[in-house]
DNA sequence: GTATATGCAAACCGTTTGCATGGCT
DNA sequence: AGCCATGCAAACGGTTTGCATATAC
């Protein structure tokens, strides 16, 4: 598989992901990069999360650098920081306005499609103000067979 | 002013909230649901806020009470947390769904009227899943002067 | 060479909890 | 009387920070 070469393109994912913000592309990054951003589809991940996920790799990253990073990617304009859950920060590759669905089992937070939610008319401000971002969070329970 | 029928209501107005929830009704609580149902008017507090209101009318209330008194309040159903900042809880005294704003200059959280969101359609879940709620936080920015 | 990122541990902050005291029914 | 709420202070968990070292440009 190693010689798919859509492998070899995924490889620079992470790089070409760094430099288009103009990011330096330390050892760290670069393999949190690369966990991020590596396979072409969106993640949404937690500091713990990355942080294991970068250890289970063998990736030598530690727990406060991954929340510097996660910050720092959030203010090159890489992720978006998302908020469902009082207690914890959720990071999002995608950056542009889409719905999510948090599964409150799990405390997983994924994309929602966008055929999910439909405004019948975009949301309005209060005079005086101006929307800067809608956050929609569809709050998802189990099903419970009946 | 204190002559107002309207205000003798509304001094019952915390006793008769905490009673439709079968909460009793202490002094610490009663003083609390009067700071936030008392005018009838919805409220959106953080333990702080709340804590601090409390302080400036004399009653004595330990912040830890007030962080006891909200989860009860919550569990008994007369309030709803809403979670709009990664790092402070805000609680509601309105508890059907409907859209807020969140005021990101002051930090501060009002509800939105119903006509500013509407959708086409309500929000779907994925298979397998049911809705339980879905959030909408409109995030406003100042308006800046051009 | 200089500015910046990393790692560790300690600080931080909002929130929760254990336990003794006091209040509601 | 008995159960439950209160208060204090200590514990807690996620996140940030200070400082010395290492790395990118």
């Amino acid at each position: 598989m190693s010689l798919n070469p859509e492998n070899a393109a995924n490889a620079d994912l992470g790089r070409t992901w760094l430099s288009s913000a103009e990011v330096r592309p330390t050892k760290q990054r670069l393999a949190l990069a690369d966990l991020l951003v590596g396979d072409g589809r969106n993640r949404h991940v937690t500091a713990e999360s990355l942080f294991a996920a970068a250890s289970d790799t063998g990736a030598k990253v530690s727990l406060a650098t991954v929340y510097n990073t996660l910050r720092a990617f959030c203010d090159a304009g890489l992720m978006n920081e998302v908020t469902v859950d009082g207690h914890r920060s959720y990071f999002d590759t995608r950056v542009d306005e889409h719905p999510h669905y948090y599964w409150e089992a799990t405390g997983e937070l994924t994309d929602a499609p966008k055929s999910a939610v439909a405004f019948a008319k975009e949301p309005e401000a209060p005079a005086g103000a101006t929307v800067s971002r809608v956050d929609v969070v569809i709050r998802l329970a189990k099903n419970s067979r009946v």
